[in-house]
DNA sequence: CAACCATTTAAGTAATCACTTAAATATCTT
DNA sequence: AAGATATTTAAGTGATTACTTAAATGGTTG
């Protein structure tokens, strides 16, 4: 087991759900209050506070304070967990999306081993 | 919106569970009845079932009858929808992980412009 | 055909989830 | 200090989830 891998169980779960994938999505572009993540979304801000509380849990976000606003980052590296589990099963994509799997498999392996 | 996005939903819910993705990495190893597969798990054999159930409407496993045994086929070509998408993150990890996540990003890319 | 075997489906339950409103905490402004 | 602002936390609710046992379905074998 890889040091990614703790937590996993977190992560698998924080993304399951699509409005904290979007929160994501929102916060790759760069830092932002939870006010300003909030009106992005159809929910009160107290939803939102509590979706970014799975977020910063499973450690995909990180908080930090600027007055009484709290602005949030994306800290995606648990992420590669998700990624090298997917990999496991990229032998069994098709045709020649096969091809590619396999070659980024090695790729990957070699560049782990360095 | 690439076609492999279409179901993309429950597929993240699919392997949102521990269970579900133990299941298709046995299932990784080979094809396997739900008798064989349900041995591996400390529930009951209904349980199992409705794992199964999930997982083939996520279109991530195949089912096919033999006799009074079905036979359960691991069908993880959606699984790329959950790569592609773990793949925006790549430009956010970390140190020599960055470097290799836009290697990849770019031999990704130019295999699919292919 | 009758009993059996592999599996799924139905029905029920306890736990978890996503959400709401309301209260609590902390900072900023006047 | 008082009131406004930004956020979190608490408490409650309805929906969904993961499981159980029991009944239903359908193929197999004596």
């Amino acid at each position: 087991m890889t040091a990614a891998a703790v937590g996993t169980e977190e992560v698998f779960r924080a993304i399951a759900d699509p409005n904290r994938r979007r929160m994501l999505e929102l916060l790759a572009a760069g830092d932002f209050p939870a006010q300003e993540l909030a009106a992005h979304f159809d929910m009160t801000f107290a939803a939102v506070s509590q979706h970014l509380k799975v977020l910063l849990g499973a450690g995909l976000v990180a908080r930090r304070a600027a007055g009484r606003t709290r602005i949030y980052r994306l800290t995606p590296d648990k992420l590669l967990a998700v990624e090298e589990w997917t990999a496991t099963y990229r032998k069994f994509w098709h045709s020649r999306l096969q091809r590619l799997g396999k070659y980024l498999d090695d790729q990957k392996s070699s560049a782990a081993a360095k």
